[in-house]
DNA sequence: TTAGCCTTGACC
DNA sequence: GGTCAAGGCTAA
């Protein structure tokens, strides 16, 4: 297979830079076997460490990181000529000693993305003497002593900036031992409405839970975070991994507020329109044929049920967490997953959280469990694109990805050390993110899509076509209502709404596509959901 | 144009 | 006076 932003014969460098980095390109582009590259923290000194922008040898800071002296030459030419570069390809091009000279565009664009200041460029061109990066400097260097590194049971070997602690489990599944609680692998086996082939694809991973389930995820601090440049997380990161652990959840927290005001998942919804009190009940409304749409009697009820389906994101992050734990803790000390691989993990255990989602629909459950299945092996892409986007709106602060555990990555870290691929499919998410955003768009909207999503009769083998069509004529019809009651003068937001669902079904198969070659390569996790939804639809 | 080496000068 | 991160020089 042949991924042009993906070099495998290349290891990308080990680095580490006062800006936050993940601990090495392979983290989020490189093969499972990366691991095997990497060394201890601190064994080796900073004239040592790899150039962030093409793996050289650093020669020292320059323009606001450890950089090697050629991209230090390369920077100050082009900042101080004010040169502009273009791309001949496709601006992903790679970037390594041997390369680093075929792409000045994409050589200035990652000297930039890794946190070069143009600012450090002297305009007055006056040689000698210090910069106001000096204390910063010198801070990193101090920073680069310390060796905390904390034996935490999970490590996620990222820069990350956490905003919040996710409240503990409550839900006693997620309390227990492995030996009582179903683990989400068993979303299908439970069902037992799925061909045994598909049962099969999900066996369980037979994990130990080996934490308190109150514990939870937090960032190492520091003693002055905000000394720090923005993007840099805020406590230590050994060159490596990025240590995250264990602490008691404090009694009084509280779930991230909502970047908007968005109704939480939980709490009873309520209405522009005081008529819209009356309601038919879902299931009762879901038998009739053929749907009359009735906005004074159906919306209100209808969309307060296709919420009371969502799961609450806590929980969720809760779920995440106890079974990434579960799968370090059954790993050896030298057996640690990889950055993609626990990327792979948590989509996976979202994807689990979806179909969960699906089969707790009623409108879901009344069709036929082969419809049930085919239609969730059609959409499963795009429900997690869909997941992630709302995540995005809700949550995360603006440059930063909001991972279903909690953590905050800074949009220009995974930018700068993804591959061309996998940065310009984070890039064109994030532009729907924005698009979403400049939208307000709220939860019935977003559960309204995916049901959209879910219910879409043009899935071949559909048997139950006319069902699911009503289905979704009636989602859609719900949508319309909603869109046009709680934001009066925004008359088109309906049709911008549904005019983002061709973007998300296209980003959905870039990430198809990208996940099964890395999948050829071996670097998805063996028994996920996700590899199994490939296999299904690539036989 | 690149990149390795040199010079400079403020800060410690 | 040493350090080191700026800018400058120049061979390739």
């Amino acid at each position: 297979m042949d991924l042009p932003d993906y070099h495998p014969q290349q290891p990308q460098p080990l680095i580490h830079h006062p800006y936050s980095y993940p601990e090495d390109l392979l983290t989020l582009e490189g093969s499972s076997t990366s691991q095997e590259l990497r060394t201890e923290p601190d064994s080796r000194a900073e004239s040592e460490e790899s150039c962030p922008i093409c793996g050289d040898k650093v020669s020292g800071y320059h323009y606001g990181l450890l950089t090697c002296e050629s991209c230090k030459g390369f920077f100050k030419r082009s900042v101080q000529n004010n040169k502009r570069y273009t791309c001949a390809d496709q601006q992903s091009c790679p970037m390594n000693l041997s390369q680093r000279k075929r792409c000045p565009s994409c050589r200035f664009q990652k000297c930039l993305a890794v946190g070069m200041k143009r600012e450090a460029v002297r305009a007055d061109r006056m040689r000698g003497g210090r910069n106001k990066f000096g204390p910063l400097y010198r801070r990193d260097r101090q920073m680069k002593q310390q060796k905390v590194y904390y034996q935490a049971p999970y490590r996620i070997k990222m820069e990350t900036t956490q905003t919040h602690r996710p409240t503990a489990p409550n839900d006693p599944h997620l309390m227990s031992s492995h030996t009582s609680a179903p683990l989400p692998s068993d979303v299908f086996h439970q069902s037992h409405m799925y061909p045994s082939d598909m049962g099969q694809l999900c066996a369980p991973m037979h994990l130990d839970c080996t934490m308190n389930a109150d514990r939870v995820l937090t960032p190492l601090s520091l003693p002055n975070p905000g000394l720090y440049h923005g993007t840099f997380p805020g406590y230590v990161q050994e060159k490596d991994e990025m240590p995250f652990s264990y602490s008691q959840a404090p009694t009084n927290y509280v779930h991230p507020t909502p970047n908007n005001s968005f109704t939480p998942r939980s709490t009873p919804t309520s209405y522009p329109c005081s008529t819209l009190n009356s309601a038919t009940p879902l299931s009762q409304a879901s038998t009739q044929t053929p749907y009359t749409p009735s906005l004074a009697t159906l919306t209100p009820s209808f969309l307060s049920q296709l919420l009371e389906g969502e799961q609450e994101e806590s929980q969720l992050c809760a779920k995440v967490l106890t079974s990434l734990q579960r799968e370090q803790a059954n790993r050896g000390k030298h057996d640690r997953l990889n950055t993609f691989s626990i990327m792979c993990k948590m989509a996976d255990q979202t994807l689990f959280g979806l179909v969960e989602w699906a089969r707790n629909s009623a409108l879901f459950k009344e069709l036929k469990v082969d419809d049930q299945m085919v239609l969730l092996q059609s959409c499963w892409s795009e429900l997690l694109v869909l997941d992630h986007l709302c995540r995005q709106v809700t949550y995360s602060k603006e440059d930063c990805i909001y991972l279903v555990t909690g953590q905050q990555i800074d949009l220009s870290t995974i930018i700068s050390q993804a591959g061309g691929r996998l940065s310009g499919l984070v890039s064109r998410t994030q532009d729907l993110v924005s698009k979403l955003r400049a939208f307000q768009l709220d939860r019935h909207e977003f559960v309204c899509l995916k049901h959209l999503v879910l219910f879409n009769p043009d899935v071949k083998s559909v048997q139950s076509r006319r069902q699911v069509e009503q289905t979704q004529e009636r989602v859609n019809r719900a949508l319309m209502e909603y869109t046009q009651q709680s934001h009066p003068r925004h008359s088109d937001k309906f049709g911008q709404l549904l005019l983002r669902l061709p973007e998300v079904r296209s980003i959905s198969l870039q990430l198809e596509e990208y996940l099964y070659q890395r999948h050829l390569l071996g670097d998805l996790p063996c028994n996920s959901l996700i590899t199994e939804m490939l296999h299904t639809k690539h036989s």
